[in-house]
This record gives C-alpha cells, sequence and structure tokens, in this order.
RNA sequence: GCGAGCGUGAUGAAAUUGGUAAACAUGCUGGACUUAAAAUCCAGUGACCGAAAGGUCUUGCGGGUUCAAGUCCCGCCGCUCGCACCA
C-alpha cells in the first residue's frame, strides 16, 4: 500500500479497462430511454485547450449520470476539420492542409482520450473526410431540388485578407470574423440557403424551446427580426415608375414629408449614369466605413433628385425624392419614406434639409392645438391628427385603416419585413466541402449527378498564389457536361464551414451509413438532449443547424424540427495576464515570485499583474492542459474545472485553485485507503442497532445523494463538488464505536464514490475496487436515498424579535404552531429582548423561523 | 441609442427562490509533527466595541412594500455581453 494515489498508474489503467468492456460503446435499444449527449466538435487546430477541458467535461459529467440512471447514452467525438487555418499552415510550412489536419487530429484525439471522456470513439468523424462531406454534396443536390438553395448574383462581404466572401453572420463591426480586415463590397455569383423560407417558423419555434438559455433565444429573435408593416407605392411624377417603400408605421402616412431612396438602389444607379453629381454623392456614401463609429457619428446626408414622388393616397400632393446615405440596401426594399415627426432619422434629415415636420399622432395627454415636435420624434402611442379619415383613431386602428385604404386602391398592401436574409454559403478557398454542381454554357448550373459522388479535392495542389488553388489547379474543373456531355467546368466554390456543422450531430446517429442519415437510427437518438458549447455560437451555429433540420425534413431525411432540446452555454476561461517593462505580454510560466513575493519576469525585472481575462494567444495568458494532466492528472483539472465558479460563468485558472483540488483528491483517496480493512464485508447487510453518530453520518450520506442528483440535473455542479468537501469531512471526523457503525462509514463510501463517479471517474473507479469490489463501477447504478433518511427529525428554529435574530431553538419537526409560539417565549434571551413588553403579534413558519412583534 | 445580465468577506462563491447572510473552497494567521522544508493534522478568520458574556453594523448607492428583503418594486451608480442608421 503506497502512501499517495498513484493516478499516472491508474488514470492509464481505467481508460483501457473502459476501452476493453466497451463501456461507451451504444447502438439503439428500444428496451431503454435514450440520451444523447453532445459537446460542440472542436476545430482540430492542433492541441485541446482549457475551454475544451471544460466543455467536454461538462458533457462527461452528464453522459456518465444519465448512463448511471439507466438511459442509453450516446456521447459522440468528431472534428469541425475544414477550414482556413489549414490552409494558411499551407502557405506557412508548407504542409499540405490534408496532413496537417489529421495530424493534429491525432494529437487531439489523444489529448481527449487522457481526459477519460465517455465517448463512443467507434463513431468520430471528421468533416474534411470524403465519408462525410460525399453526404453533405448529396444534401446540396437534394436542397437544391427542393428550391432550397439557389444561385444568384448578389453583392456580398468580400474579405481582401482572406479572400473569401463572408456571410452577414460573420462580419463584426464591418470586419472579417477570422481575419479582422475591413469588408469590402463585391458583386458575385454565389450559392445561397434559402434560410428566409423558415423565417417565420425558425422564430415562432424558439419559444418551444424551454431548455434553451433565455439569452440566446432572445439573440435569435433579435436576428431574425421580424416587423409587421406595410409595403407602400409613391409613383414618381411624369413618369411610369413607383417608388416601393417599406414602413412599419403607415399610419403616419399623412406626416411624409419626402422618400429617400439608399444610394445602392437600383433607380440611384440609373440616375447616376446621367447626373454626375448623384454619381459623386453614392461614390462618397460607399467610402464611409462601416465601423461602429463612423456609423454613430455619420451625418445625416442627402441628394436631391429633383424627381417629385406623388403621395399614395393624394395624386395632388408631391413629395421630394431624394438619395439618403442612412437608407439600407439591404433591408425592406431600400428606399423608405420620411414622417420627420415620428421618426427621429427623419426628424435629423428634415431638419438639415429644411422639410416640414407635421406631427400625426397626438401623444394621449397633449392638446391638439398646441402639441409639436421640436428636436426629438415622438414615437410613443396616441391618436391620429392632421390624418383625414385616420384622425381619431389609435395607431393600431389606424395601421389597419390606413392598409385597407392603400389595398383598395392598389397602392400597398400589408406586409411582414424580416431582418434575416439567405445564408450565402460559397467560399472561394480550397480547404472545404466542393460544392458538386459542373457549369455548362448550354445547360446553366448543373448538379453533379448522386453517382458520380463524392466530388473530392485534387490533392495536387499550390498555395503560392493569393485566391482560391481550386480556381488556380489546371485540370480538376475541366469535365463535361453531365446532360449533354458537352464542355463544362465545376463550381471551384467550397461551402462554408458552418454548413459542415450544420448536421454533424445527425451523422453521428449512423456515422458509416451510404446514404447521409439511417431513418432509423436518426428516430432513435434525435434530437441532442443536452448540448453543450459555448455563447459565441448563439446565433451562427445554432441557427444554421435549426435550418438545416428544416430542410432535412423537407426533402424526408427525418421528420423533426429542432436538433437540440436542451442548451447550456459555458463560460469562459480566464487567467491574470502579464507584462514586463517594455510592455510585451509573458505567458504564466514566464513568471515568478521573487523573495519579496513580487512577481518577475525570467530576469528578474518587474511584471506588471493585469486583470484577469480569457485565455488568448495574442495575451499570451493560456495554460496547457496537457502540462495540468501530466502533472496532476485527468481526476484533477476535472475536478477544479467543476469546483467553485457556476458553469454558466466565466471562471478563473489559478494554480492555487489546481493544488487544492489535487489534494483534496489525493485526501479522499486516503479516506478510504485508511478505512478499508476495518469495514464490513461488501454487501454485508444493515445491522440492526448503531451509535447516534453512525445514524448522524447515514443521514449525511443520503441528504448528500440526494441533494448531489438534483445539483447535477440543474448543472449546479460547483454546488454539487460542495456537498463532496462537507460529506468526505463528516466521514473524516467519524469513527466508528463498532461493526455496526462500520457498516455505516461503509454505506457512506460507497455513496460518496458513486457520486463522484461521473466528476472523477478513474479516481471513483480505484476506490471502488479499494472497497472490495470486482464490478466497473461504470456498470453500477446510480444511488437512491432512503427517503425516511432525508428528513429531519429535529429542525434548527430562529427566533426573531421585530425581525432581529435572537435566538436558536432545537425543536421536534411539526411541532404544532402554538407549541413552537410557547417555546419561543419561553427562551431566556427572547424575554431579554422584549424587556416585559408583550408580544402583539407571533409570526411561525413552520420549521423554519418564528418573529415575534411587538 | 436599444436589449439582456451582473454587483455578497482578502478571493472563487453559497443562501432551501421572501424566512438564521457568508455553506464549501482558496488565501492568510497561529499551533502540532519534522534537523528543516513539503505533505499531513488541529484551531482561528466579514467589520467594529468588549477581558468575557454579549452587543452594534454589514449583500454597489438611495427610497419603498412586508412581521421579515441579498432575494420583490421604484430611482440612481458601476461593470460585462449582444445588437445597432432595420424605416
Amino acid at each position: 500500500m503506497s502512501a499517495r494515489y498513484n493516478f499516472k498508474e491508474s488514470e492509464s489503467k481505467w481508460q483501457a479497462r473502459w476501452d476493453e468492456a466497451g463501456s461507451f460503446k451504444v447502438s439503439e435499444d428500444h428496451s431503454r430511454p435514450k440520451y444523447y449527449v453532445l459537446e460542440m466538435f472542436p476545430y482540430p487546430s492542433g492541441r485541446i485547450h482549457m475551454g475544451h477541458v471544460r466543455n467536454y467535461t461538462m458533457g462527461d459529467v452528464v453522459a456518465r449520470y444519465k448512463n448511471a440512471r439507466g438511459f442509453n447514452v450516446l456521447h459522440p467525438m468528431g472534428w469541425d476539420a475544414f477550414g482556413l487555418p489549414a490552409e494558411n499552415a499551407a502557405m506557412e510550412k508548407g504542409v499540405h492542409p490534408a496532413s496537417w489536419t489529421f495530424e493534429n487530429i491525432a494529437v487531439m484525439r489523444d489529448q481527449l482520450k487522457g481526459m477519460g471522456l465517455s465517448i463512443d470513439w467507434s463513431r468520430e468523424i471528421a468533416t474534411c473526410h470524403p465519408g462525410y462531406y460525399r453526404h453533405q454534396q448529396e444534401l446540396f443536390i437534394k436542397f437544391m431540388a427542393q428550391d432550397l438553395v439557389y444561385r444568384k448574383e448578389a453583392w456580398v462581404n468580400w474579405d481582401p485578407v482572406d479572400q473569401t466572401v463572408l456571410a452577414n453572420e460573420q462580419v463584426i463591426d464591418g470586419r472579417g470574423w477570422r481575419s479582422g480586415a475591413e469588408v469590402e463590397k463585391r458583386k458575385l455569383s454565389q450559392w445561397f440557403f434559402r434560410i428566409t423560407a423558415y423565417s417565420d417558423e425558425l422564430l415562432a419555434a424558439l419559444e418551444g424551446l424551454e431548455r434553451w438559455p433565455e439569452k440566446v433565444r432572445l439573440m435569435q429573435q433579435k436576428w431574425i427580426g421580424r416587423s409587421e408593416g406595410a409595403r407602400v407605392y409613391f409613383p414618381i411624377a411624369g413618369q411610369d415608375e413607383k417608388i416601393e417603400v417599406f414602413t412599419t408605421r403607415p399610419d403616419t402616412l399623412f406626416g411624409a414629408s419626402f422618400c429617400a431612396l439608399s444610394p445602392n438602389h437600383p433607380l440611384a444607379g440609373r440616375l447616376a449614369e446621367a447626373d454626375p453629381a448623384a454619381a459623386a454623392f453614392i461614390a462618397e456614401c460607399n467610402k464611409m466605413g462601416t465601423s461602429e463609429e463612423a456609423i454613430a457619428t455619420a451625418e445625416k446626408k442627402g441628394f436631391d433628385t429633383g424627381l417629385k414622388v406623388r403621395h399614395p393616397l393624394d395624386d395632388q400632393w408631391e413629395l421630394p425624392l431624394y438619395i439618403a446615405n442612412f437608407v439600407l440596401m439591404e433591408y425592406g426594399t431600400g428606399a423608405i419614406f420620411g414622417c420627420p415627426a415620428h421618426d427621429q432619422r427623419d426628424l435629423d434629415f428634415a431638419r438639415k434639409y429644411d422639410l416640414p415636420v407635421t406631427p400625426v399622432v397626438l401623444p394621449p395627454d397633449a392638446e391638439a392645438t398646441s402639441f409639436a415636435v421640436a428636436d426629438e420624434a415622438y414615437v410613443g402611442p396616441g391618436t391620429a391628427i392632421n390624418s383625414r379619415f385616420l384622425d381619431g383613431l389609435e395607431v393600431d386602428a389606424a395601421k389597419r385603416a390606413v392598409i385597407d385604404r392603400l389595398a383598395e386602391l392598389n397602392a400597398g398592401e400589408g406586409t411582414i419585413q424580416f431582418r434575416l436574409r439567405d445564408w450565402g454559403a460559397s467560399r472561394q478557398r480550397y480547404w472545404g466541402c466542393p460544392i458538386p454542381v459542373i457549369h455548362c454554357e448550354k445547360c446553366g448550373a448543373v448538379p453533379v449527378p448522386l453517382e458520380d459522388l463524392p466530388v473530392t479535392l485534387p490533392e495536387d495542389v499550390t498555395f503560392d498564389k493569393p485566391g482560391n488553388p481550386l480556381f488556380h489547379h489546371p485540370t480538376w474543373k475541366k469535365v463535361c457536361c453531365p446532360i449533354c456531355q458537352g464542355p463544362a467546368e465545376r463550381d471551384t466554390d467550397t461551402m462554408d464551414t458552418f454548413v459542415d456543422s450544420s448536421w454533424y450531430f445527425a451523422r453521428y446517429c449512423s456515422p458509416r451509413a451510404e446514404i447521409p442519415l439511417d431513418r432509423e437510427a436518426a428516430d432513435y437518438w434525435l434530437p441532442v438532449d443536452q448540448y453543450i458549447g459555448g455563447i459565441e455560437h448563439a446565433v451562427l451555429h445554432l441557427l444554421y443547424s435549426r435550418f438545416f433540420m428544416r430542410a432535412l425534413r423537407k426533402c424526408g431525411y427525418l421528420d423533426l424540427d429542432e436538433p437540440f432540446a436542451g442548451l447550456f452555454t459555458q463560460g469562459m476561461i480566464c487567467h491574470e495576464t502579464y507584462r514586463n517593462v517594455e510592455g510585451r505580454w509573458l505567458s504564466p510560466n514566464e513568471v515568478s515570485h521573487d523573495a519579496d513575493g513580487a512577481w518577475v519576469d525570467g530576469d528578474g525585472r518587474a511584471v506588471t499583474v493585469g486583470r484577469s481575462e480569457k485565455m488568448s494567444k495574442s495575451k499570451k495568458n493560456t495554460i496547457d492542459p496537457a502540462q495540468i494532466i501530466q502533472t496532476y492528472g485527468a481526476d484533477t483539472a476535472r475536478w477544479f474545472m467543476l469546483s467553485d465558479s457556476p458553469p454558466d460563468r466565466d471562471m478563473d485558472w489559478t494554480e492555487s485553485g489546481v493544488e487544492g483540488a489535487y489534494r483534496f483528491l489525493q485526501r479522499l483517496w486516503r479516506l478510504v485507503q485508511e478505512s478499508a480493512e476495518d469495514l464490513p464485508a461488501a454487501g454485508t447487510a444493515a445491522p440492526g442497532q448503531m451509535s447516534d453518530g453512525a445514524k448522524a453520518l447515514r443521514q449525511a450520506g443520503h441528504k448528500t445523494v440526494h441533494a448531489f442528483t438534483k445539483d447535477v440535473e440543474n448543472f449546479r455542479f460547483n454546488r454539487a463538488v460542495a456537498r463532496i468537501y462537507e460529506l468526505s469531512n463528516s466521514l473524516a471526523a467519524f469513527s466508528p464505536a463498532g461493526p455496526e457503525d462500520a457498516w455505516a462509514k461503509r454505506e457512506t463510501l460507497e455513496f460518496l464514490v458513486k457520486l463522484i463517479a461521473p466528476m472523477t471517474p478513474h479516481l471513483a473507479e480505484e476506490l471502488w475496487g479499494q472497497l472490495g469490489h470486482g464490478s466497473l463501477l461504470v456498470d453500477q447504478p446510480w444511488p437512491t436515498p432512503d427517503p425516511a433518511l432525508i428528513i429531519d427529525e429535529v429542525v434548527t428554529v430562529a427566533v426573531q424579535v421585530n425581525g432581529k435574530k435572537r435566538a436558536v431553538l432545537e425543536l421536534p419537526r411539526d411541532l404544532p404552531d402554538a407549541e413552537v409560539e410557547a417555546a419561543a417565549l419561553a427562551e431566556a434571551a427572547i424575554q431579554r429582548s422584549l424587556d416585559g413588553k408583550a408580544a402583539r403579534k407571533v409570526i411561525v413558519v413552520k420549521n423554519r423561523i418564528v418573529n415575534v412583534v411587538v
């Protein structure tokens, strides 16, 4: 018997045992309820980071817990393996993206296995493998047939550094989400997923996602951005053309004083061809930055086209038509009507160009004769004024009335506008899923016949010039048209990597199937019961996946709307930051304490300690999990990850915290070592008599099982960990007075070991063996507390006088209120506080508190 | 600007959802063991007054509701995140 727990030996031993036993391999089993636990799959960057450790530890706790509860648990792992970094590595280091990626996967797979995760590795997938992406190509073709994928020429966000198109979701503050380069506008022919076909459904179904964080649902709701309003037509005076406008406030139509076009509006473009001044104005608008600063400070500017438009409800009424810098082509129709009295931007614009400001909504407490708008537009509720047939109507009624009238006159109609736009998914990159389409001059864009899939990536590519290596490849794109057999060209774009991650969770159900999804497997396992990952995917990945589910349904692959029934978003891992005297960032292992306890760098120079921030390479405040696992073991890393900080909150990684976790696990091991010999044999029946101390210990054990279980169910892992500390303190303080007491100790120790099993599985297996069991703990059921033992017979009741605690009483549980009151008033400390005064009122809260009011 | 969240000891945090504020841990202080250190074990640790018994104060700030407020309501202050010229 050694004096210390040898985690290295133990961890590899148990990992091998589980592997031999096939403990985590699962298949469809209709005799048991299923549970699908999934953590967001990693990008194979080369090494796992602390965020992975936290993510996969939490998922593993859920998976192992559900397994012990008798569920058939699917817990798979794979690789989000396409993407730009592989191409960057190819350019920088001259390695092929494929070999770079697969080498990274090999390293990271070993690292993850070292964590002791309960993963069914037989289901591993990599999105860059033809065995995966060939099915994605099939899906793409099926989507095309259902009109869920289409091609159009569009203004796109062009990242000049990465030389590729970005989706709107990937443009952050006018910059590429990956490169950080300022995004340009370009017009290109692109493939789009028709996500807007489901705008309404994606929005409405959010409500049913009860096990999703409110925050994420709200973000998606805003992103989809539904607004009700009207489309209104303004005929151009003297021409046979009309301007189409979207408004959410058709009730303010009689307050209109101008119309304005976006600089990118087709009509604006035509005007610019004839008018150099208009062209100059548009050029100026396009130059303006899209950064948040530029937008916030931008002045409203317009260019008077000289054209007039006629009011849709009064053809004698003409309004000036401007081109205005604040009108977006991407939203609505790219044209607006301006009602300055009730829209702040319109008001700013009207003041600058001296246009009329007519109030048409009267606030509830204002006088029609005196109400006027000065510098602030009125956007609140009220009744219509100066609005002819609408006068006197409330805003909502006025909206309905005006929409009816517009419809009668063929001058407009009620409509619903979404902010969400179709998902542009073409990328001018090599390391992605090739778009399975052939372009033929005669036949157009022709899908590759299914029997010709996969369209594989050529291996002989070069990365010596910017742009798309597939496009530069000498032969790859030259093919025959599948329809007319004439010369044709492959589409040389690849799919956005978010396509890969939009259905991988479904592929895990039948990872080796010859078809994209095996219907039976998908029906059994889906939806994912618990999905866990970072909040950064709140919109992109989670919205695309929800769309994909519906698209798959439409193509007949499965019959489900929502991919993720439960979602948990974890917090980030933070660490202190360090800078040397020159202000350069230093990593935690470049700094140390000197003799006086001050931080110094390797040369003994002073180091400035900054606040704790999200671990990042740029600030060099990362800790390598591999090093931690090497030094302290996987269980310590896992235990610390779950301790202290609530899982949805950011947590601080500290050396002392890890050491504390390590010491505790050692302590648990010693606790079992020291007790094991004196315990009755495993499985011995409960004795009749035991000491009060032993009874109290049993009670503590059963209560802990009860509370711990609830904590795990509710993702309160930090609280669960604290309960283990409490129970182990009780155990350490307990010394059995005889064999009956030792039985209680065994029961409690076994509870403890079973409870920690999902969190520190290797140590738990080891201790289970030490307690004399030959079975694998991973096959043991979750413990069940005795309901009789989780209720106290004696309760502690606080007694207050006027709300201030004056005494604490130990009373039998459920004592009648009158007796509790009598006991409280009889207490000396209470009598002293009352100081002879009579109680005016006594409030008794059962088993909890008494408040004496004087 | 709009929306959401948060604010509790030296620190990470608990608080049965309106009922004993600070569980558990880290750190720190003292002690035991040791030639010494580490490890381990024991005790203490919100602030103030007091020798003690005990008392007073305390959950960002100010009000309110209530027998009772960290928790509910109103108004400020601060921090974090998301969206942002969305008609």
